[in-house]
DNA sequence: TCGTTCCGATACGATTTAGTTTCGAAACGG
DNA sequence: CCGTTTCGAAACTAAATCGTATCGGAACGA
């Protein structure tokens, strides 16, 4: 974080307050563009313009790219989906198929995104892992725990391994294609591989598809 | 592809003739580049100083980065590799655990140089799948089909997604951790989600790992 | 009112990179 | 030989982009 001037009590400050409006539209603006053109082709020009902002705003505030995509990032707020379907394949299939909510579509471009900056940015990971990782295996936890709980499934012991195989599946399919998989591709994931695993019921039984 | 003129017979021609051996240096030193900085930190001056080349020479051959790096990665020799350790398990481990050849590290680190481009550059794509993906692919097809054959395992209906899990969890950790994961991690992929699904006989039967 | 800071806008310098051109030397063919 | 083409090397143009500086105006506090 850059000059927090602002926020320095001991000294006397004189002049115009910081609009913390212009914080909020340039996190905004730095999420938009870079959901449409990715880590690596988004600029600070365009950043600022998109916030209506001028550039001198923007590196008041933070240092450099790296700074402002990370703070913008961490300012999203989390996801509060916790789908409750009364079954865990029902649940397992709201939480990955949540591309209804105009909200949630943006969540995925940013997220797609960002895939070119991570493999370099370390900070980037550990703000990506936080907002992104760790709520959305939290979500599994509860799902699994409940389907414990209804006596749907037994107890998991490989559960962190079983949480990242769907979201795995998805990135990978984003990167040999270009786009996120439909939801067709995610149910199939998750009726042939997840519920197997759990020895939870999959309704309609495997066909040949060899 | 860019001027052909080399290859077209119906004209007298005259001077000197284009050194073949400049393609496969630059090819090389292309791949080297883009292993150890990636896609798109990578310079067309940097890998004509890694191939002791003019720029004019490359220029001469490809019309720009992009096409460099497409056919630099369709020469690749494909990999040979086609474990037969006499069982499942041993096989898939062995697949996906060649990193003691330094060919194969090298391998490696081209893919994951890949990554950031992937995302955008569709032409990428298709040489990536046609040269890692569509590969590998064959092999553990090949690999099931011999299991089946011992009477190993069931034939298995959902090959194709199958076939993808091992590589996506990889390339998920890759993403997730900034580099590849040791091989500890695909072993209990291996061991705790594949060879479950196809009902082939695990070692060490599943401890409570939660 | 006056000095200071923030604001949007824009100009600016510095750096990086892509792709082109030029240069002298060397290889080829007639 | 002699014209043509390739070679490595390097200069060059053009564009993108970063980060800074400047500008007139507005918001604050004393």
């Amino acid at each position: 974080m850059i000059q927090t001037s602002q926020t320095d009590e001991s000294v006397h400050a004189p002049g115009r307050k910081r609009d913390a409006s212009r914080d909020a539209a340039l996190c905004q603006a730095a999420l938009e563009v870079l959901a449409e053109v990715g880590y690596d082709r988004m600029t600070v020009d365009a950043v600022a313009a998109r916030a209506g902002a001028g550039k001198a705003t923007l590196y008041r505030r933070w240092a450099d790219k790296a700074e402002l995509v990370v703070d913008a990032i961490g300012r999203m707020k989390a996801r509060p989906v916790l789908p409750d379907t009364g079954t865990l394949r029902g649940d397992l299939i709201a939480l990955a198929c949540h591309v209804h909510d105009a909200d949630d579509t943006f969540r995925t471009d940013v997220q797609a995104g960002l895939v070119s900056g991570l493999v370099r940015d370390a900070k980037l990971r550990a703000v990506f892992a936080e907002q992104f990782v760790a709520p959305r295996k939290a979500v599994f936890r509860t799902l699994f725990d409940r389907a414990v709980g209804r006596g749907e499934i037994a107890p998991v012991p490989n559960f962190v391994l079983l949480s990242d195989i769907v979201p795995s599946m998805i990135f990978h399919q984003l990167i040999l294609t270009g786009r996120p998989p439909d939801a067709a591709f995610v149910i199939t994931v998750i009726d042939q591989i997840v519920l197997p695993l759990v020895g939870a019921p999959v309704p309609d039984p495997l066909r040949e598809l060899s």
